[in-house]
DNA sequence: TGGAGCTACTTAAACGTTTAAGTTCCATCC
DNA sequence: GGATGGAACTTAAACGTTTAAGTAGCTCCA
């Protein structure tokens, strides 16, 4: 591996003059610009990354750590996402590290050691919690970093988040005009901050129909399809059962399509079901799910983006972005029959 | 961030000593042993890795790229996979980079630039793929990495890989038992070593039953759900359709499912469906499939050991590790109902 | 008594960059 | 014609480690 010396040797020039070169921070004359551009070429010489960061204090990494809810290999979001993050990092020259941490106890650990060690030069953070220890440690620690999410409390970072109020509220109207009225929730678990706008979206569309809320038609749901067949089972235990269910994700939205069929019973004619984010399954399962579609890829970019903007000192445009969701409609809430 | 000289100047020693009492590398009496350590917890001292790396030669960061196929937001075995990685690496005191192509053809740039810019110690590359550029690469370049997926020729290398021919050969005997005499096989992408093992494994088994090989059963599948679907499609437009079908994997093995079904035909009654890899859909999808479980965690994880006993010029135990998949039997096969 | 041979250190060079500070040379100006 | 200034360089320090080589002091033995 050649070095910056080996250069400098060959094309008869100091050291300096070569990082110059390379840089474009100094004065150098066409002709010895090109005599180093040659030597540089002849040498196939790539300046190491390692001493550069060792005087320029960063590593051209980002950090992004799989959270114990992320790690259950059933969600489907953090594949997209992920190639998002490593796609437009490259384009900035930065790449992406991945960590795990085994337990949610061990999780702030994990964020001070790749502070410390100075791995990374930002994070980002995805799946925003009430009293996020994460936010609240990298906030105080004044470390560089961006989120896929809201904070629940009065933390002022960068993020981007979805609308999930909006999103529900719609997918709900959905529902309410295609005759129902009696509209069940399959919540996501309590850990995650977007729960509480979805549950919003979810008491204002009644409100604005004329419909109670009836707390009965509340589940307390989780991330799994295992929750939502659950849920599912419990909603349907009811006297007088929902018509129509919308879960706080797709996976529980397939969970609980399955519970529906397992009692005999068909989607969408005897419950409608509706999902959230629009993961590939959506569109594989039958019948395929009606679904709020949620723009991971986009969502991973736009973080990116933000987060280089950040680090190098520029202002970011729109530092907390709030993005709707679109309502796909497919067969398993029977919207598509009545258009039909 | 306090530096080593911080810590020297706190205990009363040279930088020379503070190093080894850190790295265990020299003598130190006891009593200075512990004064160096009382000053490193005092500062909360963290070496600089970087700095590290440029004298060690190494990064403590392992590479994973994303292949073109692979970044398929579909492809879910990378979910469990990367999630091993990332566990096991971290057991090293290691992190794992991703990165991305765009294309195939910039793929070997990809590589090429890592290990000119240093970026990682070695890498773990998955999906061995006949003339696989990366694997020619690396091992002319000399660089330290293991495979997921046997070579196609006769490049030498560590690597973990899955018997695809005793899995399939396996499968098609389960459905032989089960009465099926016209068995489909919808093929995995060329583009991938695997495909002709299992291929193997289709034959291999049809010969030992005395059955004939008929070509026009064996479909060109690909990769995703929609492969899957079009191939069955195909299969199912044959005079003499097959009565079972075995899939590359579970996204074509769901594809082939929602084609039959498409057709107003059964799972497993008029068609038998088997899969490849056990992803989480299989479970989730109605009929269950039956498939042929890869335990994509275990794999990752016995990679990395293997990768870090290579980077420690260690000996690596079972350097070339094929590992059996078991065969799952749920609903699709109609294997379950003959047992109950 | 004067090494030899240890232990327990310290000194200083090295890793490959960036960059502040210095040097040389030449053109320009009063 | 000497000062001024700028262009085009070079020198050397610095980033935070590791480690080879050096040194001081001690014990032990011939």
């Amino acid at each position: 591996m050649p070095t910056i010396k080996d250069v400098a040797r060959l094309a008869n020039v100091s050291i300096a003059t070569v990082s110059y070169v390379l840089n474009n921070s100094g004065p150098v004359s066409e002709a010895t610009r090109a005599r180093v551009l040659a030597a540089v070429e002849e040498l196939g010489y790539r300046p190491s990354i390692i001493a550069r960061s060792l005087k320029g204090k960063h590593t051209h990494m980002l950090g992004f750590v799989l959270s114990p809810f992320a790690r259950q290999p059933q969600d489907p979001f953090f594949n997209e996402f992920l190639s998002a993050l490593a796609d437009t990092a490259a384009g900035f020259d930065y790449h992406v590290a991945v960590t795990t941490t085994a337990d949610l106890s061990s999780e702030r650990k994990t964020y001070e050691d790749m502070v410390r060690d100075r791995r990374v030069d930002g994070f980002i953070v995805a799946d925003t919690r009430p009293d996020d220890e994460r936010l609240a440690y990298l906030v105080a620690a004044g470390f560089p970093f961006v989120a896929f999410g809201r904070p629940a409390n009065e933390l002022d970072f960068p993020y981007v988040d979805v609308d999930g109020r909006t999103g529900v509220k719609r997918a709900v109207q959905h529902l309410i005009d295609l005759g129902h009225r009696r509209i069940g929730l399959i919540e996501l678990s309590p850990a995650l901050v977007c729960r509480m706008h979805r549950r919003q979206g979810y008491e204002a569309a009644l409100q604005e129909n004329g419909l109670p809320l009836q707390p009965e038609l509340i589940a307390v749901g989780g991330l799994t399809e295992k929750d939502g067949y659950l849920a599912m089972s419990g909603l349907l235990d009811l006297a007088r059962p929902p018509t129509a269910v919308i879960a706080g994700n797709d996976l529980m939205a397939v969970g609980a399509m399955n519970a529906i069929r397992d009692r005999g019973l068909a989607v969408p004619d005897d419950v409608a079901v509706v999902g959230f984010d629009d993961i590939p399954l959506a569109s594989y399962v039958r019948p395929t799910l009606s679904t709020l579609r949620q723009d991971f890829y986009g969502i991973g970019e736009r973080l990116v983006r933000m987060l280089m903007a950040l680090l190098r000192g520029e202002g970011i445009p729109e530092p907390q972005k709030i993005l709707e969701p679109t309502l796909i409609i497919r067969e398993s809430s029977g919207g598509a029959l009545i258009k039909g």
